[in-house]
DNA sequence: CCTTCGCGTCGAAGCGCTTCGATGACCTGC
DNA sequence: GCAGGTCATCGAAGCGCTTCGACGCGAAGG
């Protein structure tokens, strides 16, 4: 069974091959009989465009670079969630998406590129000194980022706004009238690495703490439930009047509950909790936790969207900040 | 700057272009002087072929589909360890990985299939009634299930041995001398669905402690602490001599070890916990779990193997079954 | 009535690569 | 010294598609 060509359609419809192409690309005018008549062809024989001619004659390859950085620390969640969006949002787009893990580096960027087997390039938590980014300048490839680096100059960067994010705990503590706030952020190494999420959740809380005249207090905070469990008891003796926690850090948010319900402490009586993560987490969570979510299909969809329109040559924002949600639930009061 | 062509290379090296094609692919005796004087060239110039116009000749596009389900239930970090395995693996063999979510469906296999954008299909967590494997005996097309259907018959099949992993566990327990165990697997809705895996771990398990004389008791289990807790509390309940238990459920692992805390039993004093799970996983519990790991990266660069292979026309195993390996750490005794 | 225009369609020229058959140059052995 | 055989290289024919310019035709305009 020969694959079928344009050759094929164009025959079994009585038009030239070019009509075919001007029926399924819309870009000349075809009057409707034909139109109809290729259609009817084109279903009746099963008829896929050959995406490596298509790519060659058009220079467009409809594939877009999912870069994904698959190393320690990572929340695996939301990173799938954001994986899944973007493969969904880029299927409405007609494009499929080509997966690279960070670990080919800069040369990885350059290969795809060069090859033209990407049209652009999707590059997720993206480092403040990331060594892509000035590659990333070279190459003039259409790219979005996901996540800030030092200087976005000239690229184009999405991202939740994790500063809003601490903000809104810190907001949501203070009118519900805690005076001794804390966060626990990630593991240490993720702000050792200077992702900059991490950094601007905690900077925004502290501030916003600072505003309501809160006694505020930001720390990292390893996975294991040991070091959760320390962790959390060397801040309740250090800071006895704690009544408000914030846990930034997916993987110890189980944890920080266990180590609470073990230190004699109750959620919400004694201590209110309230979580940065996925909502489905926050609600699987017993009690269920207050939460603002990392809307991580938005910012899929969102960094699509973008990349596409520069595709199509338009120009886009630089940055894009997608404003956070809180949702109260039972581990606050 | 227009982008460097094969043409331009051959220019520079002084030599036509179909020698440059030879030089690169090697199918063809090439003296070692041209040899090098045209890979002289090429680094010079940053020559990259053009994916598209090399698919469009050679047919082959040196892409493969990574077809994830993305579904509820599923188990992420794996998953992710997965991928990240066939990414890697499939560059070795100088191959990029197309990402596909399931629910594209049969339609997505079909449309990447027959467009030529991919040159051979990698499924993950198929299932035993997959509406897919119709399909893919249809397609003709290279493909690799992780995981087995109902009928493997004439496909190729990759999976951890999850019947030995079960027997492994209920082998151990009952090596030190235990007499009552249980295990707790996945979410209800596993098994519901018809994935083989969850299945084929209590059959192996439930087998392997019949034969050892043991009593024994295999059950789904939720992944909300709440649930766990409830579980486990019955659990003990009903066997008031259970002194060993499994745990296939990553989500839950944590949970099992919180709720027997709570339920004032020891580990392993009191109750010995063996988990089916990742090394790292096993490694953050406290206390670390002895385990039998899901080796995810083997399976992924198994799979990538066996695709490969068949791409190259050669005859492969109609299934594969990777050995599982049992690590004994501080939960069982 | 003839020119002009726009619409719908066609034919052909590539896009950059692989691959097949052909062509020399050079060696071997009788 | 020449037929036969290697070895290295070349030229050209596609692969299946897009796109540009051209063309025929009926409608509109003078």
């Amino acid at each position: 069974m020969r694959t079928v060509t344009i050759a094929d359609v164009a025959k079994h419809a009585g038009v030239a091959v070019s009509t075919v192409s001007y029926v399924l690309s819309g870009k000349r005018a075809i009057s409707a009989a034909t139109r109809q008549r290729v259609l009817d062809s084109v279903r009746e024989l099963g008829y896929h465009p050959n995406a490596g001619a298509r790519a060659l004659a058009s220079k467009r390859a409809k594939v877009i670079a999912l870069v994904l950085p698959l190393r320690a620390g990572m929340n695996l969640p939301v990173l799938m969630q954001f994986a899944t969006s973007v493969v969904t949002t880029a299927r409405q787009y007609d494009h499929d998406v080509l997966l690279m893990t960070a670990d080919e580096g800069a040369d990885g960027l350059h290969r795809v590129a060069a090859s033209a087997l990407v049209d652009g390039l999707l590059l997720m938590d993206v480092e403040i000194h990331d060594p892509r980014v000035p590659l990333l300048r070279k190459l003039a490839e259409p790219s979005v980022l996901i996540g800030f680096p030092a200087d976005p100059e000239g690229l184009t960067c999405v991202d939740l706004d994790f500063a809003r994010a601490g903000a809104l705990c810190a907001d949501h503590l203070a009118e519900l009238g805690h005076r001794e706030i804390a966060l626990l952020g990630a593991p240490r190494v993720v702000y050792e690495r200077g992702t900059g999420f991490a950094e601007r959740t905690m900077a925004g809380f502290v501030e916003a703490a600072r505003r309501h005249g809160l006694q505020a207090d930001a720390r990292p905070c390893e996975e294991s439930f040991d070091e959760v469990h320390a962790a959390v008891k060397l801040l309740l003796d250090e800071r006895p009047g704690l009544s408000g926690l914030v846990v930034h850090n997916e993987a110890a948010t189980g944890h920080v509950l266990g180590a609470l319900r073990i230190l004699g402490r109750r959620v919400p009586e004694d201590v209110s909790v309230v979580a940065i993560c996925p909502d489905d987490i926050a609600e699987r969570a017993s009690p269920a936790l207050t939460s603002v979510l990392i809307p991580a299909e938005d910012v899929g969809r969102q960094a699509v969207r973008l990349l596409m329109a520069k595709l199509e040559g338009q120009a886009v924002p630089e940055s894009t900040l997608l404003e956070p949600r809180l949702t109260i639930r039972e581990s606050s009061r």
